[in-house]
DNA sequence: GTCTATATTTTGATAGAC
DNA sequence: GTCTATCAAAATATAGAC
């Protein structure tokens, strides 16, 4: 089995127990491979499984949710765009948010620099389209916070409530929010 | 050391950590107590922690979240009133919210039910002032979930970007959020 | 590259002295 | 009510065979 087929199946194991809740024995469980092997692959251990699967999130964030960003539409085609393969990232709302999950506890002080990027490219990603259309930048970054926000916390609230809806109300008014008037 | 002098100091360390990482020798730390006195106040050891940390999360949410909502002042300087609560509830938004955090992992399992209860009944408390200012329930519903997923997305952005900005910022905007026209 | 076997540490939990 | 001592189970990690 290749490295990049063992990747997701981390990532499904992180995404439903967090950092600190995801342990060998539930990796060896996802992947089909006996402890030792996963070490074969990953020498120093969850650590470095965590760091692998957190570039694999980043590059995922940049080919499904900036790029669309970046196309020649007008901005709220672009925004559509995006906010379409947000729900398909996070799964309609059923899959948590790993650089929230790697936020918790002791991941926070390994994992803090890499995830402060990743949220940083996100909203100045969407700020820069708010400012194509004429929002003026600061605007342009508060709303685009607000946007990480509501995706965020749609995500925390679909879980507590065990009900994606909230998630999918939150994901449709979102493009309106972002571009209404100053 | 009784019991109530115990449970603030176990939420602390489930704030940070999360139902997984939390483990009886944090606890022990956290309390100053070996962990077999801990299994005296807690014979059932996590699990009846993170139960009893639950019953305290909820009536801290009565008593310093919903009962502001009740008051018989004009619903702006109510909401104001639970927002300022809000912010020291959550410590500017340094500390994690354990609604959220019982959500991860196996922990989701095991107090869905009760996490599931505390958020409605925030988001009822909510709602129920804005239709009292003349709104319609369904959009005060909306508006409430909203409401409750600004706060939660607030607190992961928090983390995440290691910055209170934003979690202020959304917590000043919140009550014109929630009574601003249809 | 994957395995069995094993070592080490941490965690969860209990018995019983004081 | 708090402790020491102890145990069993689980978690992390490594060595070495195939």
């Amino acid at each position: 089995m290749s490295k990049a087929e063992v990747v997701p199946k981390l990532m499904a194991v992180f995404q439903q127990y967090g950092y600190e809740g995801a342990s060998i024995t539930r990796f060896s469980e996802a992947t089909q491979l006996k402890r030792a092997s996963l070490y074969h692959y990953f020498p120093n251990g969850k650590e470095e499984m965590a760091t692998v699967v957190l570039d694999y999130i980043i590059q995922g964030l940049q080919e499904q949710l900036l790029a669309p960003l970046r196309s020649d539409s007008p901005p709220i085609d672009r925004i559509r765009a995006m906010n379409q393969n947000v729900d398909a990232f996070y799964q309609h709302g059923q899959q948590d948010c790993l650089l929230a999950l790697l936020s918790i506890g002791e991941a926070h002080a390994l994992f803090q620099g890499r995830v402060q990027q990743a949220l940083n490219l996100w909203i100045n990603g969407l700020a820069a389209v708010l400012v194509e259309a004429g929002i003026t930048p600061t605007t342009a970054r508060h709303r685009a916070e607000d946007a990480i926000v509501q995706i965020q916390g749609a995500l925390v609230l679909t879980r507590g409530l065990n009900n994606t809806t909230t998630f999918e109300r939150i994901l449709q008014q979102l493009p309106e929010m972002l571009l209404r008037p100053e």
